[in-house]
DNA sequence: GTGATAAAGTTAGCTTGCTAAGTAAAATTC
DNA sequence: GAATTTTACTTAGCAAGCTAACTTTATCAC
């Protein structure tokens, strides 16, 4: 019984969570000239670039369509650009920019703050705590 | 530097945690003809109808012309109907139809099956331990 | 009473998300 | 080798989100 109205309220809480912070995310991301999502992309081909749309789609776990619009997007900002791959005709490759090599840091600084913010005053101990919990609620999910 | 790190995987926990759960529960809500973030603006007129749009867009944490759209779709489903308010002509109030309000009870067993598959295994002292460092993020955010 | 300001909602246009349907290329089957 | 199936991406259209600008109504200041 209790249990029922406990999970609501961290049910609520996550919703509330997440919703905030994306977006403040989206705000704060707006002066790089970015929408929340395309970091995520961005940041994976930080990782290493030249990477095809599917790998992206896996990674982020979206559809196709999602990554093709974003990828779009991005290159019409000049932060990628696509090319065929050379074996493949249907295959497109994407490769970062300098400009899109030089949000990195920008980003990942954006991306700090909102996390420190997130998790001020929560001791380490909780941290590990959180840490585990979330990752059984992720595993319960996927 | 390890907080860093377990600060990060709880962002990114969350972050799938999020997005996977409103990719499934948007999924679940087509049956009903709903599209997420409907259910939570009819959740808000379960508790009360006759509300303004104002009252709607405190409520959902979210903008106006966003509850304009969303209202919009929903009258136009047969699930609400608005009205200009009496003593002020630029009030809408919002009211839900039977059809409406025949929502409630699939829409709440939708939102508590998604809460069990969350949730499943987490102890009950564990829980408690959650909605606290989930309502601690919160306010560090709001 | 008039003009200025504020409030409530709307329209237009953008985004990341999705589904459905389509095109082109590659792989598989026979 | 031809036909069929699968794969990678694209287009079109929908949604909830947003911002900017707008219209109408009410309130306030003078």
């Amino acid at each position: 019984m209790n249990d029922n109205k406990v999970g609501c309220d961290i049910r609520e809480s996550l919703d509330k969570i997440s919703s905030k912070m994306r977006r403040d995310y989206s705000e704060s991301l707006r002066e790089l000239n970015l929408h929340v999502g395309q970091d995520k992309l961005l940041a994976r081909l930080w990782l290493g670039d030249g990477i095809t749309q599917m790998q992206l789609c896996e990674h982020l776990k979206c559809e196709p369509p999602t990554v093709t619009n974003m990828v779009k997007s991005l290159e019409l900002n000049g932060f990628i650009y696509r090319k065929r791959d050379e074996q493949d005709a249907r295959v497109m490759r994407i490769y970062l920019t300098d400009k899109g090599k030089q949000l990195e840091e920008p980003v990942d600084l954006k991306w700090k703050q909102q996390q420190a913010k997130l998790l001020h005053s929560i001791s380490p101990e909780e941290l590990l705590i959180l840490r585990e919990l979330m990752k059984r609620m992720e595993r319960n999910l996927f």
